[in-house]
DNA sequence: AATATTTCCGACTAAAATACTTGGAATTCA
DNA sequence: TGAATTCCAAGTATTTTAGTCGGAAATATT
């Protein structure tokens, strides 16, 4: 039940970018090395956020990458999805189509994933980037309030 | 961020003894053939079960299993937790002890785990195996409705 | 006492997923 | 032209998953 690092790098990557939104194209590089990430590895995740259409590059010298929309309105579920598909701890609620459980409808135990997947559904896609920006003012005034006392 | 079979398997099996609560042992043969999960499989499970004290075993022909407690006290949080660890979406708010990660206080994309793991945790602690019965019930009244109009 | 049933135990394994690495082509700025 | 960068396609080592296999120990029934 744990997100791979497509999913966990990929959002601090792209918290990064929008730590930096509107200063130009960020590179690949900058990205990796503070959120200290393998650069090559980095590269495979953006490339699926940039099909996503979630992040832009410009190539070339002095390219780099940054958010394709206001973090306002870029949500942790759009990143985490993209990157690691459907959310959710069982394929029956992930993917119904394609789920090969006969009894879909009477599953008690489905009922439990449901629940389980709603509420998690409900944290990432109610979380922006933006919303993130403002935990990070928090931690920085709580940081220099301690340091002044 | 599915959870694996271990928990998946591991939870129908306990309801399997839930709805047969009272009524002796069960034999692992029949829960593994009602779920439809490989007998032998569902053996190392049901070991780390009975291991966490969740279900007790009676040895020898005419044994089986049955649930160590009512099914009011068994929360599913107690079943996917013995069966799949700690639970959450990265390991910085899974086990902080042994999070390789520096900043922990000051990290904003644990922030976002910690609140996807509260939901989580929230869904399944404060969910029994006696309110699983309940939404059995629940199913089975819908369906005979639904058989006589 | 013998037999059938069942749990208990430990080791093994094939397949898939994860988390990368490698090497190089294409693009753009200076 | 050259340096910096994104873009792209393969390859790979490690770990995890989801089991299998074989047999020992315990118990009820006959």
């Amino acid at each position: 039940m744990k997100f791979s690092t497509k999913g966990r790098y990929g959002l601090k990557a792209m918290f990064d970018l929008a730590v930096n939104y509107g200063e130009g194209p960020i590179t690949l590089k900058n990205i990796a090395h503070r959120q200290d990430i393998s650069e090559h590895y980095l590269e495979q995740l953006i490339a699926t956020l940039r099909r996503a259409k979630l992040v832009k590059s410009v190539r070339g010298a002095q390219g780099g990458y940054m958010l394709n929309h206001p973090p306002e309105e870029i949500t942790v579920g759009d990143i985490i999805r993209s990157l690691e598909g459907p959310v959710g701890p069982a394929d029956c609620v992930m993917d119904p189509e394609a789920d090969e459980c006969s009894n879909q409808e009477s599953c008690v135990t489905r009922l439990v994933w449901a629940r389980i997947q709603e509420s998690v559904n409900d944290v990432i896609d109610t979380t922006t980037l933006a919303d993130m920006l403002e935990d990070q003012e928090r931690i920085n005034n709580k940081k220099n309030y301690m340091f002044y006392i």
